[in-house]
RNA sequence: GUGAGUGUAGCCCAGUGGUCUAAGGCGCCAGGUUGUGGCCCUGGAUAUCGAGGGUUCAAAUCCCUCCACUCACCCCA
C-alpha cells in the first residue's frame, strides 16, 4: 500500500477547520498593514536558492530537493519563502512601485530532513516581505505585526527575541572578534561546535550544551561590535518597540540560520518551548536583492510555520470556529420519493441551503442516524403519503419536533 | 547523517512461547415489529499480529535482517 512520502502528510477533514482559521488570521492581519499576496512557483532555479540562502547553510548543503527537469534544467523546490518574492520583486520591476513593496505568501516549502515533532519535509509557512526601506520604523512595523499576528491567533505566553547581526561593515570585525575569543576556549568545545569553528562562527552562540552555553554568555556580543550606523538603527528600533509596547527581549545568542539577514533579526517563540519550537522567525536582509542582481535594495520580512502555530493552538487549546457545512438532512422512502427527493434538493442548492441528499435506498433509521451524525439542524422527509399530498415532513433534529408542511414553503422555512 | 523507542482492525489498545481459529473500547453496518436520529440493548463486518528469514513439537510472543513510524541530536518554521 503507498503512504504519504516521509515528512509529508495529508490535511485530513477534521484538520481544516484550523488550516481556514490560520489562512483567515493571515489574509486580515495583512489586509490591516496593507500587505498584498504574492504567490510564487513551488520550484525555482536552484541558483536562486544556493546564492541567496548561502552555499555554507545546512538548507543548501543537504536539504534540498533539487533534480534535473527534462529540458536539463537544475530545478529546486523551495525551501524558503523570501528569494522567490525577491526574485519576483526584480522580475517584475516592482522596485517601480512606491517603497516599499509589501507582500506577503502563504506557500508549502520542502526541505530534506529526518522529521520529528514539529518538523516536516513538506511543511507550510507564512510569511511577508516589505521591500526597499531602511528606516527601523519598517523594522518595528513588521515586528509589531508579526506578535499582533501571533496574538490574533489566540496564542499567550509568547516571547519575542530580538538581536542585531551587524551589516557587511561591521560583521566581519565581529566575527574575528568571535572567532579570537573562541579560539583561546577550542578545547571547552564540543565537537559540534569545534566544527562550527571552522564553518560558521556565529552558529557558536546558539549550541544548546550547557558548557557551550556558558562560553557564549561570555562571548563577545554582536549588539556591542556594531558599527555607529548599525548601532544608531538598532537603538531606533528598540525605542520604536518601546513605544509600541511589544515586549521584546534582547537575546545575543540570536543568530539566524540562513546567510542573507542583516542587521535587525527576532524570532517568536512559545515561553513553553521545547525543542522545534520557534514558530517564526526573520529579520532584515538589505543585501539580498542586489546579490540576486538589483540595485541595493534593503528589505525586511518574517516566515512562521503553519505547522507550528497548529500545535500550539491545540496544546493551548484554543477554540477554532466549526467550518460551515450543510443544515439539511433530505431523507427520502421508496423510489418515487427518491426521484423526487433528487429535485428537490437541486432545488433547494440552487437558492442557496446546504443540502445532504441521502443516497442508495437505505432505511429511514439508517437515514436519519447519518442525518444526526451530520449534525444538521432539520431533516426532511419525503414519504409517499406525503408526496401525493405535495409536503414533506420537515423535523427539528435538536427538538425532534416535526410538521408536514407543502413543499412549495420548504425554501421559505429552511431559508 | 547520528542516537533511542515503537510497530496487533479506520482509530485507541490488551495480549511476553501452547487455552490466540487474537480480547476490549471508539467508529462503521444491521436489528430491538409496520416510515423516524441522538441514550440503552443485541448482533455483524473489518487484523496475511510491519516484512522476510531463523530457533522450537509449537511464535503476535524468542533471535537476526530489512522497512516504517515516533522522539531527540544536527538544523530550522
Amino acid at each position: 500500500m503507498y503512504r504519504a512520502p516521509r515528512g509529508t502528510s495529508d490535511i485530513l477533514p477534521g484538520e481544516q477547520a484550523y488550516w481556514r482559521y490560520v489562512e483567515q488570521k493571515v489574509v486580515d492581519i495583512c489586509q490591516l498593514y496593507g500587505y498584498e499576496r504574492i504567490d510564487s512557483p513551488v520550484f525555482e532555479d536552484t541558483g536562486l536558492f544556493t546564492r541567496s540562502v548561502g552555499p555554507g547553510t545546512d538548507i543548501v548543503e543537504k536539504e534540498m530537493y533539487t533534480f534535473t527537469d527534462k529540458g536539463g534544467n537544475q530545478v529546486t523546490l523551495r525551501p524558503e519563502g523570501t528569494a522567490p518574492v525577491c526574485r519576483a520583486y526584480l522580475e517584475h520591476g516592482l522596485h517601480n512601485l512606491p517603497q516599499p513593496v509589501k507582500l506577503y505568501y502563504l506557500a508549502a516549502v520542502f526541505r530534506y530532513e529526518r522529521p520529528q515533532a514539529g518538523r516536516y519535509r513538506q511543511h507550510h509557512q507564512f510569511g511577508f516581505e516589505a521591500i526597499g526601506d531602511a528606516s527601523p520604523a519598517l523594522d518595528a512595523e513588521v515586528i509589531d505585526m508579526s506578535w499582533q499576528f501571533f496574538l490574533s491567533l489566540g496564542l499567550r505566553h509568547l516571547s519575542l527575541l530580538l538581536n542585531s547581526i551587524g551589516c557587511r561593515q561591521c560583521r566581519p570585525g565581529y566575527l574575528r572578534r568571535l572567532e579570537e575569543y573562541y579560539a583561546g576556549h577550542a578545547e571547552a568545545l564540543c565537537p559540534d561546535c569545534k566544527v562550527r569553528l571552522e564553518r560558521n562562527t556565529l552558529r557558536l552562540l546558539d549550541c544548546k550544551k550547557p558548557a557551550c552555553q556558558k562560553l557564549a554568555g561570555l562571548a563577545p556580543r554582536s549588539a556591542d561590535n556594531l558599527c555607529p550606523d548599525c548601532a544608531a538603527h538598532f537603538d531606533q528600533l528598540k525605542r520604536y518597540l518601546d513605544r509600541l509596547e511589544i515586549p521584546y527581549t534582547v537575546n545575543h545568542r540570536l543568530v539566524r540560520g540562513l546567510d542573507y539577514y542583516t542587521r535587525t533579526v527576532f524570532e517568536i517563540q512559545p515561553m513553553s518551548g521545547g525543542s522545534q519550537s520557534t514558530l517564526g522567525g526573520g529579520g532584515r536582509y538589505d543585501d539580498l536583492i542586489e546579490e540576486l542582481g538589483g540595485k541595493p535594495t534593503p528589505a525586511i520580512g518574517l516566515a512562521a510555520g503553519i505547522e507550528r502555530m497548529i500545535l500550539n493552538l491545540k496544546q493551548q487549546g484554543v477554540a477554532v470556529p466549526p467550518l460551515a457545512k450543510p443544515g439539511v438532512f433530505l431523507a427520502h422512502i421508496g423510489e418515487e420519493a427518491r426521484d423526487e427527493a433528487m429535485k428537490l434538493a437541486s432545488g433547494l442548492r440552487r437558492s442557496g441551503t446546504g443540502v445532504i441528499l441521502a443516497t442508495g435506498n437505505r432505511s429511514l433509521k439508517a437515514q436519519l442516524r447519518q442525518a444526526n451524525s451530520a449534525g444538521v439542524r432539520y431533516a426532511v422527509i419525503m414519504g409517499e403519503e406525503e408526496i401525493r399530498a405535495g409536503k414533506v415532513i420537515l423535523r427539528d433534529m435538536v427538538n425532534a419536533e416535526q410538521q408536514s408542511v407543502p413543499m412549495s414553503e420548504l425554501p421559505a422555512l429552511l431559508g
